[in-house]
RNA sequence: GCGGAAUUGGUGAAGUGGUUAACACGCCGGAUUGUGGCUCCGGUAUGCGUGGGUUCGAUCCCCACAUUUCGCC
């Protein structure tokens, strides 16, 4: 079954929007945030972990599952969800943010992309084709376009051809996508420059895509005020009956400040990779559990919060096996980093059914940043 | 009892008669946004067993003592 949406409230006084997926006989709601899982597992976690902390859409990875196992081997196993055991719906990246972390941009041409295999060394060709190719085979729910992801200090020049190749290997994507029950999603760049965001959402939903993506966010470092930008000139001109998803946003208040400008989706592997580092979210901000002050804290990481680690563990205990590198440590930390991501949208929409999603923010604000938002 | 060797930070240790005592681990901080998970970046000995001496100057040379350790009786 294709899963299918809707927008079913917008903002009075914002472009924020509450909406609803379909699927598999269950509703979930948007805005959402979706964990990833790269190797088709969200590290540390089980699926029934994952969908007791109310997630949706969790996210796998073309290139990563391309290399290992091979999509054979799950096309074998039945498709990505039997392979994994997960039965909500899955997004895969098409391998197009490898492009910006793996190759360099001498390897990238027309045809496609050159890859140094990162297991073995092997030289590896990704083109848009192959991409779709491996997943409709993986059989995922939401497919990305290929595209590349050009660092967002990457000049007005090179954005603008860069862009321009994109919107061809997502024509090129759309026409070898083969499998109908999973959704493809087109990718809009563009960096900070409306004219450019412009041009490729433009040219983008031209080519009518299942819904879209704002890429080349949050990958160098660019100011909020520029990743904010970047959100703002992209929604506004994608059709407003799609979903809209900002690729690896995940810092609290960027899914707030995207959230405002009309985003549906996001996903980020902050959750995990901070955990594995010792870190949580928390209301008041993020801490982290290494800090010494943690040594005789014999309370929850956040006493408001619901998720399984906080009513069961101190935060002495979680520093301890962070201490150590047990694995449990990180276990418990991602459990609690994404329910409290999860946990926040679900403010979100509350906000969103009540008209008061600027208020929410600045209470978020105050709270996090202890009234320190913005000064540097 | 006799003879030898050693004694550098929380730990393992490198080192030189002359500005800031290498490195590693640990510890203390920080980073991390479509994941190349055990990563990266900082900080961390006002002092080289103790007391004397030689020297312009000693952690480094000499003497004594203490402690540890090895061998012999």
């Amino acid at each position: 079954m294709k899963l299918d949406f809707k927008v079913k409230k917008e903002e009075s006084r914002t472009s924020a929007r509450l909406g609803e997926i379909y699927y598999n006989g269950k509703i979930y709601k948007t805005p959402m945030f979706m964990p990833v899982g790269t190797q088709a597992t969200v590290k540390t976690l089980s699926p029934e972990e994952i969908k007791e902390m109310e997630a949706g859409i969790i996210l796998s990875n073309t290139y990563h599952l391309w290399l290992r196992p091979g999509e054979e081997i799950v096309h074998l196993a039945g498709g990505l969800h039997k392979f994994m055991n997960y039965d909500g719906p899955i997004l895969t990246d098409s391998g197009g943010f490898q492009v910006f972390s793996l190759a360099k941009p001498k390897d990238i041409s027309e045809e496609g992309v050159l890859f140094k295999n990162h297991l073995n060394g092997d030289q590896l060709l990704l083109t848009p084709e192959k991409s779709i190719e491996i997943q409709n085979k993986l059989d995922s729910d939401i497919a990305m376009s290929f595209d590349e992801c050009p660092p967002a200090s990457a000049s007005y020049e090179y954005l603008k051809q860069s862009i321009e190749r994109t919107i061809r290997w997502a024509k090129r994507g759309k026409m070898a996508h083969k499998n109908e029950k999973q959704m493809l999603f087109g990718i809009v760049q563009g960096g900070a420059y409306e004219d450019l965001r412009k041009f490729s959402a433009l040219e983008t939903v031209k080519l009518d895509f299942d819904g879209y993506s704002i890429g080349g966010v949050a990958n160098d470092h660019e100011s909020k005020e520029d990743m904010y930008k970047a959100f703002e000139y992209s929604t506004k001109y994608l059709p407003k009956e799609k979903l809209r998803y900002a690729m690896g946003i995940g810092e609290p208040i960027d899914i707030i400040e995207g959230v405002l400008r009309g985003i549906d989706l996001f996903d980020c592997v902050s959750p995990t990779r901070l955990a594995r580092h010792g870190h949580a979210f928390t209301s008041l901000g993020k801490i982290n559990l290494k800090n010494a002050k943690y040594k005789k804290d014999f309370t929850p990481i956040s006493e408001d919060c619901d998720c399984y680690t906080c009513k069961n563990y101190t935060k002495a205990y979680i520093k301890h096996l962070i201490n150590c590198e047990e694995s449990f440590g990180a276990r418990l930390l991602s459990i609690h980093n994404i329910r409290f991501l999860i946990s926040l949208t679900e403010k979100i929409r509350m906000a969103i059914q009540n008209d008061t999603l600027l208020e929410f923010r600045q209470e978020f604000l105050q709270n996090y940043y202890g009234g320190t938002y913005g000064e540097e």
